[in-house]
RNA sequence: GCCGGAGUAGCUCAGCUGGCAGAGCGAUUCCUUCGUAAGGAAUAGGCCGGGGGUUCAAAUCCCCCCUCCGGCUCCA
């Protein structure tokens, strides 16, 4: 009998006889691990224990200590919900259910589900765990599969496509109960510590909206209550985050019903968004951004050749209309505009760098069921900013962007992740443009020495693309900036410079958005601080707080000298702890508490967010304090150490 | 856009088995002039998302539309 080798983590290799399953893998390297195995990794796939290894697999074994136990834990969870939710409506098929980086959710037919239902499927999920049925797979022929599921075209479909070339497959088997599974699983339900129903929702069968409408139960799965707890805390805790909730508390911005998808700005919101801009502006002046501004208004072929029209158009997401005999659209990218810029006086190749920046607003159609708070809008402001260069300089162009892009989310306070987006399926211009472009762009990330990802495929149509993930304050990541590069445009628009050939030639086009939208950067800012906005972008930076009103005049004079900062005076007629107390709750930065000895000595007292006090504090010390932690952007107020 | 849920005072929400539209916070006024996380009282504030219907009577029941929320699909 022949051995197969298989390699395990540590780059070893062990021969096993032939026909050994990733259990009998785990026997031969000890008899504790044997028996502790619940499943195998196979070349990255999670399989079950039972798998039989293959010659030159490289083999992972999972055991209660290994990352991938959770997701066995939950897709058994997703097993002990579909039992339990059989037993109370026998009605129910079941499709789908997978684990998720959260939990697992699964997807059923023939049944009404609302929210006050999952009550009673986890009380019957409990009464499962609490049984502790063994968990066995069981291999049958595809035949009995298929007549199993005799009343479930959903399992029949998946069959008859994934396991079209099976004669076996595989079911677990719980109690009384089975579903269609490759695994693995853990060894029984006992095995499951906490359990939770999260929601109901609605999805389409393979993710396809021509499909049937399925419905979607998400819950969780942990080990012990104790994780499951925690986790709860921690989506509470995003919710508490929220800044659609934080933006109203704040009175930051609003998105009226006759305007879906459209920010309105108030003015402590504005106020922020000003700073923001104002920052931007200084980074743009760093990179040699020249500032432009180009009207969203334009006759709607402005975007033909680019190919915006075609691809915005076929999406439904462009606002166009016909007018006066004339097609006219909203832009939904500035790139179009940029490029006319550019095209509005001839360059010689000693002029290039050409860039332009603008903060572009844009309107796109998304979707009504997209639209969310500030990050999914239809009308928006990037940060936007287009570079022509000559291909010589894109190496330079590009990792002086992305210098740029690391300092800003190193004063925001964000670690960030890049991803190289490649070509799809809408994509324009040759094959060898695009590999070209994408080869540039790498290039420039490892010659940064950055880590990235590859997400294939994600490109916009005209180039591919570094997309920039900000990491926020409870480790959710969001894509803002982009560095994208784009050979196409040019072409299509006929961009020319006159080279050192005195030939034109077409320059190359770095689209680049630092922050990406200011609204859903915004957005992103208000969860990631928690409405707590460092000092230089807090609404209001600091408030004075009067003991009584015998002290007005000298909270006015305080608040004068703290001329160019965003300063009120707390003039209502409280108690000083109610003052305070509404103070935290607006999440000032800083409060000044002056009464009759301060007034008398010229001095302030003051607080900040974190409730550290400083009395006696001569004003004008305090101001310039102010001053220098407003210029360096400090995170957090420090005047009180 | 699709599926499900929801929309009542500035905010958070109760009322919804049809019968005078409510509470807390906030706002205003008065009392209090107060020392580090909510002092007291009074008053104002509503097209019950919009339109249509059923009914003696609709916030409440029915239909259509709008918007939001959770998902799907899509994305900065």
């Amino acid at each position: 009998m022949s051995d197969v080798t298989v390699t395990l983590p540590d780059g070893s290799e062990l021969s096993v006889p032939e026909e050994s399953s990733v259990e009998d893998v785990a026997y031969e390297i000890g008899p504790g691990l044997g028996s502790d195995t619940v499943a195998g990794v196979v070349d990255g796939d999670l399989v079950d224990k039972a798998e039989e290894v293959a010659d030159g697999d490289r083999l992972v074994i999972v055991t209660e200590g290994s990352d991938e136990y959770l997701q066995v834990l939950r897709h058994s969870a997703a097993h002990v919900f579909a039992q339990a939710l059989q037993r109370r409506h026998p009605e129910a098929e079941l499709t789908i259910g997978p684990p998720t980086d959260e939990g697992f959710y699964y997807d059923v037919a023939g049944v009404d589900l609302d929210e006050s239902d999952l009550d009673e499927i986890e009380a019957e999920m409990a009464e499962i765990i609490e049984a502790d049925y063994d968990i066995e797979r069981v291999e049958r022929s595809w035949e009995t599969a298929f007549d199993i599921y005799a009343d479930n075209e959903y399992k029949q479909e998946i069959l008859e496509t994934e396991a079209a070339d099976e004669e076996t497959v595989s079911f677990y088997v719980q109690d009384d109960w089975q579903d269609l599974c490759r695994g693995p699983h853990v060894d029984s339900t006992g095995d499951i510590g906490a359990v939770k129903l999260l929601n109901v929702s609605s999805s389409y069968w393979r993710g396809d909206e021509e499909n049937d409408t399925l419905t979607r139960v998400h819950g969780t799965a942990f080990e012990s209550e104790d994780d499951l707890d925690e986790f709860i805390e921690r989506r509470e805790e995003a919710k508490e985050r929220d800044h659609r909730k934080i933006g109203t508390e704040m009175d930051l911005f609003s998105v009226p019903d006759h305007s879906p998808g459209c920010v309105h700005f108030h003015p402590d919101g504005m106020a922020i968004r000003r700073e923001l801009e104002e920052y931007i502006r200084e980074k743009n002046d760093e990179l040699g951004y020249d500032e432009v501004w180009t009207p969203e208004l334009n006759k709607a072929e402005l975007w033909k050749p680019t190919g915006h029209y075609d691809t915005f158009t076929e999406s439904g997401e462009m606002f166009n209309w016909e007018q006066d005999d004339t097609e006219y659209g909203l832009k939904p990218m500035n790139c179009a505009n940029h490029a006319h810029v550019y095209d509005s006086d001839t360059h010689s190749y000693r002029d290039l760098p050409i860039r332009l920046s603008e903060f572009g607003t844009c309107y796109r159609n998304e979707q009504s069921g997209e639209l969310s708070g500030l990050f999914r809008v239809r009308g928006f402001t990037q940060d936007d900013g287009h570079a022509f260069i000559h291909p010589e300089q894109i190496k330079e162009e590009i990792r002086g962007t992305l210098g740029v892009v690391r300092d800003i989310y190193g004063d925001f306070g964000f670690d960030i992740s890049y991803k190289l987006e490649t070509r799809g399926d809408d994509a324009v211009g040759s094959e060898e443009i695009w590999a070209n472009a994408t080869d540039a762009l790498k290039a420039a990330l490892e010659s940064e020495g950055l880590e990235y990802d590859i997400e294939a495929g994600e490109a916009a149509f005209y180039g591919p693309k570094i997309g920039i993930d900000a990491h926020d304050a409870i480790g959710r990541e969001w894509t803002v900036g982009t560095v994208q590069l784009d050979f196409n445009i040019p072409r299509r628009l006929d961009l020319t410079y006159v080279g050192e050939d005195n030939e034109e030639h077409h320059p190359v086009m770095v689209h680049r958005a630092l922050l990406g939208t200011f609204e859903r950067f915004m957005g992103i800012m208000i969860e990631h601080f928690k409405g707590n906005f460092p000092t230089w972008l807090a609404p209001e930076q600091v408030r004075i707080l009067p003991i009584s009103e015998d002290q007005l005049g000298y909270a006015h004079r305080i608040k004068n000298e703290l001329d160019g900062f965003r300063v009120e005076v707390d003039d209502r007629d409280w108690t000083i702890g109610r003052k305070i107390r509404a103070g935290h709750d607006d999440r000032v930065p800083y409060m000044l508490v002056v009464g009759g000895d301060e007034a008398e000595a010229g001095t302030v007292s003051v607080r900040d967010r974190f409730e550290d006090e400083a009395d006696d504090v001569d004003p004008e010390r305090f101001r310039d304090h102010l001053a220098t932690e407003v210029e360096s952007r400090t995170l957090d107020p420090d005047f009180v150490d």
